[in-house]
DNA sequence: GTCTATATCTAGATAGAC
DNA sequence: GTCTATCTAGATATAGAC
């Protein structure tokens, strides 16, 4: 896997500097100099920035692929719900430079406009298939035409409130405090439409999450 | 008003160009070829891109003021409700390159960051006190608990809904179905709280206007 | 694999004639 | 007010020595 040790170091740089300053702001140079390599060294291992960027969305696609593609075997309570989508969250921060400028970044790559839009598929999909079977299991009561909309929202906040909550964080607000706004956010859409026992559950979940977090 | 028809046509051109290929991607030569004048006469005119940017930003920010201070007089109807959220994206979409960046746009032009935030402050403001105003109405009832998490979701939706469309339109679908949905997802996720009557009002009010859009 | 030095290109911005 | 010509800075990327 780790093919060479620079080759990882100027990846793991790479990704912190795209986070903090956004990757339009962060040249190849300031790379080199943040990995204490020459500039010249950095091109020996990848032959432009956007060679650096793609392998990032491919290693963020790989792991976030075994989370959206959730086994509906079991149904899911309130407790392993959040924890899906607690772990989904997270993975979207570590890589939430991607996330940050989605228009831009999508259309500057398109290779990667692509895969981003397979995967927003999947994810809706996946989030359809879990609200269906929380519908049969008399969990969830949505009429048909209220479904794509809440869907459509669902989406929104699964891909911005990342960003949503980056614009206004004021430097230092810890991470794990907005997933647990953002995951909040998200149960927050569904919860309407939930039998008044589960309803209940998630609520009491949510505010001690989120009373935790300050 | 009008201070020279050059820099109206300078305005004017930028902001198609920004809104098309995003604003990180046009150059200030380009914006000369396309109003048709010299990169010298622009520099006349401006004395930088930032200047040019502040400017749209600027007239956008005069026209959302009073939409967005709505006086709360009356209580509002479905219909009027969807208006107030129609003129408020629609200008919005007019200037769609400023939202399309957020995070970056805000923070490469600190002055623009600060307006920003005021102008979402006030939104949020605007947005709580009509919900507000319908619960004195009896038209809506929601815990206090859950009011904050709406208002965060409402202002997700009212600041990325546009971003969020355009990702996945195809180029050539039209603007005002964008609108449209938007619209409709923001009216979806105040719809459960409300009395029966009005919800089926909204509700029905959604619905035709997502079918006479498609 | 790594370095230094440098080529290349492009964007933003200026100078000065008309 | 508008033009042509040009400067400058900074970013991506390469060449060639070690």
């Amino acid at each position: 896997m780790a093919r060479s040790n620079t080759r990882e170091l100027i990846l793991e740089t790479s990704l912190i500097l795209f986070n903090t300053l956004g990757e339009p702001n962060v040249t190849t140079n300031l790379i080199a100099e943040e990995t204490c390599i020459s500039p010249g060294n950095l091109y020996y291992h990848f032959n432009s920035k956007q060679e650096i960027v793609l392998e990032l969305f491919k290693r963020f696609a790989v792991q976030f692929e075994p989370i959206v593609d959730i086994p509906l075997t079991a149904a899911m309570d309130a407790e392993d719900l959040w924890f899906q989508l607690h772990i989904s969250f997270e993975l979207k921060g570590h890589y939430r430079f991607l996330y940050r400028n989605l228009t831009d970044i999508t259309a500057r790559i398109p290779d990667l406009g692509k895969a981003f839009k397979g995967l927003f598929f999947r994810e809706r999909q996946a989030a359809a298939n879990l609200l269906t079977s929380l519908e049969e299991n008399g969990v969830v009561s949505i009429q048909k035409s209220e479904k794509d909309l809440l869907l459509n929202n669902l989406m929104l906040a699964l891909i911005y409130w990342i960003s949503f909550a980056e614009l206004f964080n004021q430097r230092g607000s810890g991470e794990s405090d907005v997933q647990v706004k953002a995951i909040a956010g998200v149960m927050q859409m569904v919860m309407p439409y939930m039998r008044k026992r589960e309803r209940q559950e998630f609520a009491r979940l949510s505010a001690a999450y989120l009373e935790h977090s300050n």
